[in-house]
DNA sequence: CAAACGATTTTCT
DNA sequence: GAAAATCGTTTGG
């Protein structure tokens, strides 16, 4: 089933982030309906986090969309190159969000090695957050919109992980936060956890892949 | 208005 | 493992 407000307004966004290790993160545009699950999460923790786009209430016409109602996604460029696609989360004013770093791609895979440039399913086609953009044809100039309907959403489908298999680490690529890089807000599952999934396929929607 | 800088990925050695 | 690619956003003068 798909997520709802309720559960993107929530005020604890490190919670929001574990949780949404094994969720199913969905496009469907232009026809196309690819998907994956969802098996990296950053948590950043609106404006007392140094690496956060929002620290100190630094608000541009970039991140506005981050002090907005939980729900919506923020999608930025990085490096010039990269569009990197965050659930936004807390209340309105509260600029919070969870960057989804790495899915397991679960539908439309012909797609997602199309727009990758792929040929086979590895844990490079979708394994940073760049790459989940690429995969799912997410780019910046879908940011802001609601992840009630199309073209993104998040669905529960009741995927279990052991809790043991979720790793728990710092941040990537946020040296320059000082104290703040340190925190415990990265959450990782292994891509073998699925792919070696005896039933993998009882969660594909897209049965022909 | 100029310059530096990224919540990265790919390629080449 | 190092380095290039690449450009919108932010910062400094």
């Amino acid at each position: 089933m798909k997520l709802t407000k309720d559960f993107y307004i929530r005020t604890d966004v490190v919670r929001i982030a574990h949780e949404l290790i094994g969720k199913v993160l969905i496009t469907q545009m232009d026809g196309i309906y690819t998907s994956g699950i969802i098996l990296e999460t950053e948590a950043y923790n609106g404006v007392f986090d140094k690496a956060c786009h929002a620290y100190n209430g630094r608000r541009t016409a970039r991140n506005e969309v981050m002090y907005g109602e939980g729900g919506n996604a923020y999608i930025y460029l990085c490096y010039g190159i990269h569009h990197l696609f965050n659930v936004v989360t807390n209340n309105s004013g509260l600029p919070d969000a969870v960057l989804i770093r790495a899915i397991y791609p679960l539908d439309g895979l012909r797609d997602i090695l199309i727009r990758r440039n792929r040929k086979l399913i590895d844990k490079t086609v979708a394994g940073g957050p760049g790459t989940v953009s690429q995969a799912l044809g997410l780019h910046t100039g879908l940011s802001g919109k609601t992840l009630y309907k199309t073209p993104y959403w998040i669905e529960d489908r009741k995927i279990k992980i052991d809790s043991a298999a979720i790793k728990v680490t710092k941040r990537i690529g946020v040296e320059s936060a000082g104290k703040d890089a340190l925190l415990p807000y990265r959450f990782v599952a292994d891509f073998n956890y699925f792919h070696k999934h005896d039933n993998i396929d009882k969660f594909r929607r897209d049965k022909k892949r």
